[in-house]
DNA sequence: ATGGCTGTTCGCACCTCTCAAACGCTTGAG
DNA sequence: CTCAAGCGTTTGAGAGGTGCGAACAGCCAT
């Protein structure tokens, strides 16, 4: 256990945090609403949420509470500061023009795998996921791709802190397995995702890294009834290695 | 009552905050720097940040933590609550385009103007604003036009709170010419900034409503060189009050 | 009018947050 | 190679805040 969950933390502010949390969910929520779900008094939220309305962090209307138009701020910044950004998406945009598919960004965090881009072809399926997403990253092309170019010991701290959580029955939820998977990945350069997660949902995913670094993982995805034969085992992963090329190289000028 | 400020606020979570908002203006920040700034002792902001990191709110890079993907999913989940969101963007861009100059959505909360989308035409300006920016009201003409369709008492609340800042010789700081402004606005249908916010800076504005409620208003914003005279007296404020009523029409049908 | 539901306020007891100091660690200078 | 200075981290102990629960005020439907 590397990640010192010991550390004092500090409880006032896990409740806010449980509060905006409950928010993210509900969209609007009262003061007895609130308190209930998370097990305070009355009084305890509604000084925090005294608290956050006035840093204009929640938003009053009437007697229910929203999170603010602060967030977009927040996520702007966020990502703005992702240098790669406008390279990602460009050439993401491209690949789903020429192969149809869906096409998609994500990069680490937290041991969990976070959406930031999608870009849809004519043919795209429609996906759930959205920018900030977090999805576990074992039963993900993109997730694979990621911790195939981890130090083992990071991978390991992953699977003891989230577990390998099965989906599927092709979803990869023994260890040993996994390590030998992300062995072949290596080799390969490129990842699968053989409806591991979803039933039907096939992908590829290519790592982008910088200075052998990595910043994260471009997919496509599409369904099993296209994905399959040559198309999915060869065009498909020349076309992704590509592009991870030119984000790689396009991201050296930015 | 309203919203009185004399309410119990919870101090431990004004520090997050605090450095939530810190973390927004710096790309990243150590704990003794974060410490100095906020005047707090290293231990204190070391269990806000364990806190903040146990939660996903903020991310740990060596020694330097910065605020999480976790904020592109709370303004992407707050982005699509606007259900006017998509009837905006696709009003704005045609009006955009047809008029080549810069075309804005905002909203109002705790009393400022909150820009939510912005879209470029080919001769646009170039503008600092960026969604989720958050601006006075009483300088914009987007600001103006949704002051106008406030109660008084509302609006005397909003000067109290935040004043009425000057920026240029044209900015209006006093109260009862503020009033009598909105009144024109009122009768008008339309405001429009005369380089009170910015020297050189133009816009025109029109209410966005459905049920008699202000949701928001869109302007269209360019240089004084080219915003004088018909076009800026007549044919804008025709074409951007079409525009609003577009989308006051669609939005009723989502 | 009445009860039930909100959000709000307040006093009090207890616990938690904050501080300061000391620790281990890395870095850079001598 | 040594040392000092900087960093993050941990800990004890104390003051102060925080949370609770009860009581209050307002709203709405019965």
């Amino acid at each position: 256990m590397a990640t010192h969950d010991g550390s004092r933390t500090v409880e006032a502010v896990q409740t806010t945090l449980d509060i905006i949390e409950l928010l993210l969910e509900r969209d609007g929520a009262g003061i007895t609403e609130i308190a209930s779900e998370l097990d305070r008094s009355k009084g305890t939220i509604h000084g925090h949420m005294a608290t956050l309305s006035q840093n204009e962090f929640v938003v009053k209307e009437g007697d229910t509470y929203r999170l603010s138009l602060r967030y977009l701020e927040l996520g702007e910044k966020v990502r703005d500061r992702l240098q790669i950004y406008d390279v990602v998406t460009e050439e993401l945009d491209d690949l789903s023009a020429s192969c149809g598919e869906l096409a998609q960004f994500a990069m680490t965090e937290h041991g969990r795998a976070v959406y930031i881009y999608k870009s849809a072809g004519e043919n795209a399926i429609q996906s759930a996921s959205s920018p900030g997403k977090r999805e576990y990253m074992h039963c993900l092309s993109l997730g694979k791709a990621m911790l195939a170019h981890m130090p083992r010991e990071r991978v390991e701290e992953i699977i003891d802190r989230h577990g390998l959580v099965g989906y599927t029955e092709n979803t990869i939820t023994d260890p040993e397995t996994l390590f030998e998977e992300l062995e072949a990945i290596r080799e390969r350069g490129y990842a699968f995702d053989r409806e591991e997660k979803i039933e039907g949902l096939r992908c590829v995913a290519a790592p982008v890294t910088t200075k052998d670094e990595i910043v994260g993982a471009i997919s496509i995805s599409g369904p099993a009834s296209r994905f399959e034969g040559d198309f999915y085992e060869e065009e498909l992963p020349s076309m992704i290695t590509r592009s991870a090329n030119v984000i790689e190289i396009n991201s050296q000028f930015s």
